[in-house]
DNA sequence: TGGAAACTATTTTTGTAAAATCAGTTTCCA
DNA sequence: TGGAAACTGATTTTACAAAAATAGTTTCCA
């Protein structure tokens, strides 16, 4: 059955929110009510599902952006909407500030996410640059520094205490924060 | 002479850029080419030199808020973007991303920052009700999000490596980020 | 086939004692 | 008055060995 191989996956995402990075194979293994044989019958080594949670995570977001990108009848203001929220919210699965750690002990998985972090924001930025061609955004905007905003305030949104203080649910922020972003490079 | 005092106090930041917060009292004293027992007279500890500099950058944006809120013939919006911009504008001396130990090695210290950071926006969120009220600004835009996304933008901005990829000066980062931020709330 | 459990080699953590650093003081001197 | 330098007690860093944890393998058994 490949369908272990997921849910070994989303099963080690769900103990990486409780325990981090340094979640152990046995953990794995004890959430999921099976032995670590059956774990090591899919895949390699620690690293190896580590590696592969990034393309599970990345890939769904890239399935979700086809599906957005040959959607009809959208305008392109509509479109980016849908596109620069899709990111964000398969996030939400995640444990965002636990990722930090990634960059010491596992440096080539943390390269390929920000690669595949930055490759992300293609699509994006395609759609930017034709809304602007329509005269629909700013001529004088700033697409890296709007990206830089993007970044910067969902992943301060990602932080635990933030969200609390605000007391708005998690989707509202999200559609407020890409609200004014987009109506910012308004033209 | 008082004017001492001020000189430690901006020759301190110096070294703190330089060195973070393990700078020693040595390192003050061999910088400014003066001996400990000098500094001591004007300042009970090293804490205390901290302390102080929390004081001295935060009085600096106060007067400049005052000058912003006394200027005359402003639109609310112009007021809004200059008071805005007043405190990024205060913190290219020192460097921000040096300031996270604070937390653990001065937590007193940290908390008298923390607490200057968030009444620093009082006079912004005056304005920006007072501009709501006037119709200027969307009825429906929370500024709390408003300033989440200001926040993280800035910290994103004093991030060193941030700054190099965008090939743009800091300054004009910073007025595009205030030109979107201000433009997406506007009604 | 796959779970339970034992096993090993490696990595990580912990405890700690020696060495180094440093805040704050004191002495001397110009 | 204030610099240079030495001094002290406390804190921080370093080094390293002992102990614990863990990745990955193997054995046994249902």
């Amino acid at each position: 059955m490949d369908d272990l191989r997921n849910k070994i996956l989303s099963n080690t995402i769900k103990v990486f929110n409780k325990k981090g990075l340094k979640l152990t194979m046995d953990d794995i293994a004890e959430q999921m009510g099976i032995s670590k044989k059956t774990i090591y019958k899919y895949f390699d080594s620690k690293e190896d599902i580590f590696d592969q949670i990034v393309d599970y995570i990345f890939d769904g977001i890239k399935d979700r952006e086809k599906e957005i990108l040959s959607e009809e009848g959208l305008t392109v203001e509509e479109r980016t909407r849908k596109l620069l929220s899709a990111f964000p919210e398969s996030f939400t699965a995640i444990d965002f500030a636990k990722l930090g750690d990634l960059k010491d002990k596992y440096p080539k998985i943390y390269k390929k996410m920000t690669r595949r972090l930055e490759s992300g924001w293609e699509p994006t930025f395609a759609l930017l640059e034709q809304g602007r061609a329509e005269g629909i955004y700013r001529a004088d905007a700033d697409f890296t520094i709007f990206k830089i905003m993007m970044d910067a305030s969902i992943a301060k949104l990602f932080e635990e205490d933030t969200l609390k203080k605000t007391k708005i649910k998690y989707v509202d922020c999200l559609n407020q924060i890409v609200d004014i972003l987009l109506q910012g490079i308004k033209a």
